[in-house]
This record gives C-alpha cells, sequence and structure tokens, in this order.
DNA sequence: ACGTGATGGTTTATACTTGAAATAAATACT
DNA sequence: AGTATTTATTTCAAGTATAAACCATCACGT
C-alpha cells in the first residue's frame, strides 16, 4: 500500500513540491532578515559616530519632517510600526533636547501633538543628508535599472503579508 | 554660461538622475525595512503566544541544530549578526533551561564549546516544525514561482552591500 | 622563564523593544 | 446625572542590543 505521510498535504500540491515551497520561503525569509540586519547595522553605527544618534530617534524626526502641523502622537506607533510605550521615552528624550515639541491639545486633553522644532528640522536636515549619501554608498553595487523591480517585489511581498494577517 | 549645481555629480549621472536614485533607493529601503518588521514581529508574537519563546533564542538553537558535535561559543555571534555580549545572557538562559551545555574546551581554556541537549534537540523540532508552517501561511499569498528570484535579487543586494562595507 | 600582544568571553552602561497593567480623559448608555 | 466602555498615553518588568572596558588564557620572541 502507500506510504501515507506523517503530514497531509494541506494544498493541492504534492508533499515534495510543497517541501521545497517551505525551503525556499525559509531561504527568502533568512535573505530579507540578513540584508535588513547588515544595512541596518551599518547605518546605526555611523549615525552614532558622527552624529551621536540613534536610528529610533532619526525615525521619529523623519516622520515629523513631512508635517509642518505636527502629528497627533498616537500617530507615531502606527506609522514606525513599533508599541506605543516606546515611542514615549524616545519622545520624552528628543523634547528634552529641544528638537521636537509635545503640547496637549485643548479639544482632547488626553491627545498630545508632537511638533518639530526649527532646531530640530534643522538637525534633521543635516542628519538626513548624510543618511541618504550612506545609503547611496551601501548600495551603489546594485545595479540602479534594477532597484523599482526589487522594490515592486518587496511591494507585493508585503501586501501578501499583510493580508494573510488580517484573514484570521 | 552654465549654472554650477552646488553638489557636483561624483559620478557621471546627471544631477537629476542621480536625485532619482536616492530616491528610489530609499525606497528599496524603506520597503525592505517594513516587510522584515512586518514577518518578524508576527513571527515573534507567535513564537510568545504559542511557546513562550524569544526569537534570538530560537536563533541560537537553530545554529546549534545543523552541529551534531556543538558549535565553538565564538562562531554564534558572527553567525547570527549580533554582537558576542548580546549572546552570553542568551545562552546563560539556555544553559539553565537544560536545552544547551557550555563546556570549556580542554585544549583551550578560552574557547567554550556549546552544544544542544536531547531535550533542546526536542523543544527546537517542534518550534521549527510551527515556524515553517507560520512562514507558509504568512507568504501563502506571494506567488511561489517569483519566490526563487526575489531570493536571489536579495542575494544580489546584500553582495552589494557587504563590498561596498569592505572596501573603504 | 618572561614580558608582550593577540584572542575568547564576560561585564557594564546605556538604549531600544515589547506586552501588560495602570491612569486619565472622553464618549455612550442607561 | 451617573455608570460603563472606549481611547490615548504612561509606567513597568523582562528581554534584546550595542560598544567599550575588562579578564583570562594562549602564542611568541627574547
Amino acid at each position: 500500500m502507500a506510504l501515507a505521510k506523517e503530514s497531509p498535504p494541506v494544498s493541492p500540491r504534492s508533499g515534495v513540491d510543497q517541501e521545497a515551497e517551505y525551503r525556499a520561503q525559509t531561504r527568502l525569509w533568512l535573505r530579507l532578515l540578513a540584508c535588513t540586519t547588515l544595512i541596518e547595522g551599518e547605518l546605526r553605527r555611523r549615525f552614532r559616530e558622527e552624529f551621536d544618534f540613534t536610528m529610533p530617534r532619526f525615525d521619529v524626526l523623519a516622520q515629523l519632517d513631512r508635517e509642518p502641523s505636527g502629528l497627533v502622537l498616537g500617530e507615531l506607533p502606527k506609522r514606525l510600526m513599533v508599541s506605543a510605550g516606546n515611542l514615549t521615552p524616545i519622545v520624552d528624550r528628543l523634547v528634552e533636547d529641544g528638537f521636537i515639541t509635545r503640547t496637549p491639545s485643548n479639544l482632547d486633553r488626553r491627545v498630545q501633538i508632537v511638533c518639530m522644532t526649527v532646531e530640530g528640522r534643522k538637525a534633521f536636515r543635516r542628519m538626513a543628508k548624510s543618511h541618504g549619501s550612506w545609503l547611496a554608498e551601501l548600495l551603489a553595487g546594485f545595479p540602479a535599472d534594477r532597484l523599482d523591480a526589487l522594490t515592486g517585489e518587496l511591494d507585493a511581498l508585503k501586501g501578501a503579508v499583510k493580508d494573510a494577517m488580517q484573514k484570521p
């Protein structure tokens, strides 16, 4: 008789193909993680050495830079994909350092509006410029005419993952 | 006369194209980061909920699983791309919990050999199985026939970044 | 033997990160 | 009005991460 595999296929694909797809997915995930870790580590190192600044702090400023009238504090965790509790001390310190302001809203006293200061904006521009050139330096070896295609594939991947997380 | 741009081109490309390439590179980096953050967050959540385990701990076990005779401790930071100091408490706790052993080498008393225990191996297999199916679930919406191509592009990207970091 | 320097790990200080609990203010419902 | 629920944010405990300082051991040249 035919030997029953211990894990019956959940899709119409054969067991062998299923295994192959598993491996391909794992490989993709590991590459994705490796690329991100590699680039992130290098950018972090340079931020620290050049500006004595951290990436999470920079990320907050980057969001605020596009919002001249400031942003509701609660918007930051969503955009940066981090937890709310995480942002409190980061925002605290940015306020302390004079890069941003945090003012309670008059209409809803639970809500806080965060807004970049002139000084913060100046510091951000300086760092953003370096950030851009560092990135350009790191990615210089990757063919420019394949950048958009890769970005597109990552977009598709992101969409697929989001859908999968939405469903259940 | 021709107007001199304030930042002379570092490459034969025109200023406009250079700007466009900057933006394309930044877009790519942001997508890369978004994909990784998204998947990592979901995997971490499931690890915690299903197994009360963390990804760094899993990553250590994953490395050790492929090494029946164990691994020199110093090999782990390199493979996992984390700092050595970071691993000490993680390895400590894995030893405490009986998943791995840490024994000093007889030939060189500075060196430590870490090796998975039978129990650790069993626990790892169980978690790895779930990890694989979670990943399959998350990536199910991405066409299987484009997995390898994307992985290949990420490989190229990784290579380019590594080269750029080696040079200077 | 004996410095001298290189190597493997740990420790320490600081910062980020999460999830869960707590607080406080607004809204909805009797 | 008064209670309950929701929403915005902070606090807290535990874990992860780095860089830099440190300690022990090995390797080598004298």
